[in-house]
DNA sequence: CATGAATGAGCTTTCATTCAT
DNA sequence: AATGAATGAAAGCTCATTCAT
C-alpha cells in the first residue's frame, strides 16, 4: 500500500537564538520539567507545556523538534549533573571519615535527584521507545557504577574483605539509590530524610568497606 | 500517541465466557504480556495486542473493557505472586543457613521477575497514569517492606547491631531488587546469574544481621 | 536541534480489504477523482476527499497512506489506459484509410482525457513534488513518443519525406495533443469537438506522413 | 501544506520604496523565481524566499502582501515578453523565407521560456486555484492564438490549403510549443535544440502554410 | 462468538502573517 | 527599513472504541 516517498521533513534549520529567544526556550524547558513531573512523559502533550510555559502551540516548534527534543534537551543538563555527582566519588575513604563523605554525598545526590526527577522519569520510560535516551543511560550507570566498582576494589586492596563482586554490588548500589528516591520523592513514600541518608549511607557503607567500627 | 487514562465506558457486564472464549481471553492476556515487553506498555496499541494474539480486533473488546483493563489482570495476577515471594521472606535466620535461605528466595525472586516483568513495568508506568496502579503497587510494596523490617527487627531484638532504620531499610533493599533485575533483564546488563544472587544476597544478608561470618 | 531518532512509521500492515470495504475504497477513490479536479492536487485536503466521499476522516486512512498513496491508484489506473491508447497507434497507416484511422484514435483519446484529466493533472503537480509521479510520467510519454517515432520511421522508410527528427516530433506531438486537451477541457476554452478532432488530426497526419492527398 | 488562496489582507497601501528597498524588493523576486523552479509554486514557503534572498522573514511581507502577489508581479512581467514575442509572429511570410523566419523566432520562444520557465509554471499551478492568474493565462494564449491563426487566415486567403480550423490550429501549436518545452526544459528531457527547433518550425509552418517546398 | 469496517476525538506539526523592537 | 519572535489556523495522522453483519 502506501510507498510512495515522503520528502524529508525540514529539518529546523539551526536558527540563530537571541536573547527573548533564549527566554522563551528556557520557560518551555522549565514547563516541560514540570509537566513531566506531573503527568509522566507519555501522557505529556505538548500543548500541555506550551501551556504551563504560557506561550503558543506554535513557539515551542520554534525551540524544539518535538517532545523527545525537549527531553534530550533536559537529559543532557541532567546527565552532566550526575557525572559531577558520580566523579566525587571518588575520593571516600575507609574509616568514620570517609562514612561522613558518603553521608553528605547521598545527601547531595537526594537533592540532585530531587531536582532532576522528572527528567529521569521522563528519561526512563522514554528509554523504553527511544535508544537516544538508552544510550545515555547506560553511560550514566556506567559512569556511576564504575566509580563505586573503583572504590570497593581499593576496599579489598586495603585488605579488606568484601562479599561481593565490585561490578555487580555497584550496579545494585546505584539502583537502591534510584529506586529509593523514586519511591520517597517520586511516589511519595513516608520516609524522613535524615533516616533515609543514613540507612542509605550505612549499607553503601558496609557494601564498600564492610562492617563499620561503631562506638 | 494518545495514552491519557480514558475512563472505561461501559465495562463488559459480568459476560458468561465459554470455554473458547476462555482461550481467546489467555491468547489475548499472553499477547499483551508480550507487547508490553517489546514496545512498553504506552506504546502498546491494541491492534499489537490483537495482532499477535491472532484474533480480530474486536474480540479484544469483549474481553477486556481496555488497555488498563488487559494490564490490570496481568497485574493482579503477579501481585499474587509477589505476595506468596514476600511471604516466604518470613523464616529468614540468623547464620549460614540463613544466607543460604536468603540466596535461595533471591534466585526465585529473579525468576520471578524475568517472568513477569513485562508486566511490572507496565505496571511502573501506568502507575504514573492511574491511581489504581499507583495503589496496587504501594500494597506489594508495603507487603515486601514490611516482611523485611520484620525481619530486621528480629535480628535486633536477637541483640544484632542494625545500622539502619528497619522501614526504611526494607524499601531501600526491595529497591535495589527490583531495580538490579530491571538493568540486568530488562535492559540487558552484563551480568552473570550467580554474581548476581551471591551480591544481592550479601548485601541483603549484611543489611538484616550484620557482619557475615566467613571462613 | 532536533535529530533524536523518530520512530519509523507504522507501515499499514497490509490490510485484507473485505467486500464492503471494497466498496469505500472506490468511493474514496472516485471522490479523490472529484476533488482532484475541481481544487487541484496541491490544494486538495484529504477532508475533501472524504466529505465527498460520505465518509469519515479515519476511514480515508483504512484505504490510503496519505494523498499520494490516493493519487498513485488512480495515476496507475491512468497509466493502464494510456499504454493501451499508445498501443493502438501502432497499425496507422498512410492514405485516407489512415487519416480516419488517427482521427478515430484522436476522438478515443479525447475520451480518455475527460475521463481521466484530474488524475492527469493531478499528477503533473506532484511530478514536480515526488520523484516517483516523474518516473510513471516519464514512461508513459516514453510509450507514446516511441510508439509515434516508429509510424513517424516507418513513413520514411517508405520514402515519404519527413520534415522532422521522429522522436522529437513525437514528443512535440504528443504535447500538443495533452496540452490542448488541458486548455480546453479542464480550463475549459470554446471549442467544438469536430473540428479539434479534425484540426488535431490534420497536424499529426502531416508531421507523421507529409501533405494529406484532399479532394 | 496549506496553500489555498487566502485573500491578501492589509494590501501594503502603496509605500514609497527607497533605493535600499528598491534593491531588497529585485532580491526576493529573484529568490522567489528561483525557489519556485526548485520545489514548485505550491511547495514553496515564504520562508525559502527569504532565506534564499538573505533577508528577514518579515521583510518579504514589507514588499509583498503574499505569494500570490510575488508571482502576480513575476508574471506580469513575463506576460509583457510574451505579448512581445507574440507580436514578432505578425510578420511570418510564406516560403523559405518565412521558414528561416518562424524558426529563428521559435528560438527566440526557446530562449525566453528558459528565462521564464519557473514562472510560468507557478502561473499554471496558481491557475488552479486564483482565478486571477487563469485571467492573465487566458489573455496571454488569447494574444498568441490570435496572431496565429491571423497569419493562417493570411494563408489562406493567399490561396493556401489549410488543413484546419485557425483558431483552433493556433492553440494546439501554442500547446505544443509551451508543453514540449515544459517537458524538455523544466523535466529535463534529451533534446538536441537545433533538432527540437527545426521540428517544431517544421511542424508550425506545414500547419501555417501547408507542405514545405524543399530542395 | 467473531469479525473488521467505521468513527471521531485528540495530538502533532507546519507556515502564513502580524508585531514589538 | 529590517528583524525575528510569536501567534494560531489548518492540516495531517493515529488509534481507542463502537457496531453492523
Amino acid at each position: 500500500m502506501g510507498a510512495v516517498a515522503r520528502k524529508a521533513k525540514t529539518v529546523q534549520q539551526e536558527r540563530v537564538i537571541g536573547e527573548q529567544g533564549e527566554r522563551t526556550r528556557v520557560k518551555l524547558l522549565e514547563a516541560a520539567r514540570q509537566v513531566f513531573l506531573e503527568r509522566g512523559y507519555s501522557a505529556t502533550r505538548v500543548d500541555d507545556v506550551t501551556k504551563k510555559a504560557g506561550t503558543s502551540h506554535g513557539a515551542f516548534y520554534l525551540y524544539f523538534a518535538n517532545k523527545q527534543d525537549v527531553l534530550e534537551a533536559l537529559a543532557v543538563e541532567t546527565a552532566d549533573h550526575m557525572y559531577a555527582l558520580a566523579d566525587e566519588l571518588e575520593g571516600i575513604e575507609v574509616g568514620e571519615a570517609g562514612y561522613q563523605q558518603l553521608r553528605a554525598w547521598v545527601g547531595r545526590f537526594v537533592d540532585a535527584y530531587e531536582r532532576h526527577s522528572p527528567v529521569v522519569n521522563a528519561w526512563i520510560t522514554a528509554e523504553m521507545e527511544d535508544s537516544r535516551f538508552d544510550q545515555l543511560g547506560r553511560e550514566v550507570l556506567g559512569q556511576f557504577a564504575g566509580r563505586i566498582a573503583h572504590t570497593i576494589e581499593r576496599g579489598v586492596d586495603a585488605g579488606l574483605r568484601h562479599p561481593v563482586h565490585p561490578g555487580t554490588a555497584a550496579v545494585a548500589l546505584v539502583s537502591m539509590l534510584e529506586r529509593f528516591c523514586y519511591f520517597w520523592l517520586v511516589r511519595g513514600g513516608p520516609f524522613k530524610r535524615d533516616v533515609v541518608i543514613d540507612t542509605i549511607a550505612a549499607i553503601w557503607y558496609e557494601a564498600l568497606f564492610g562492617q563499620r567500627q561503631q562506638a
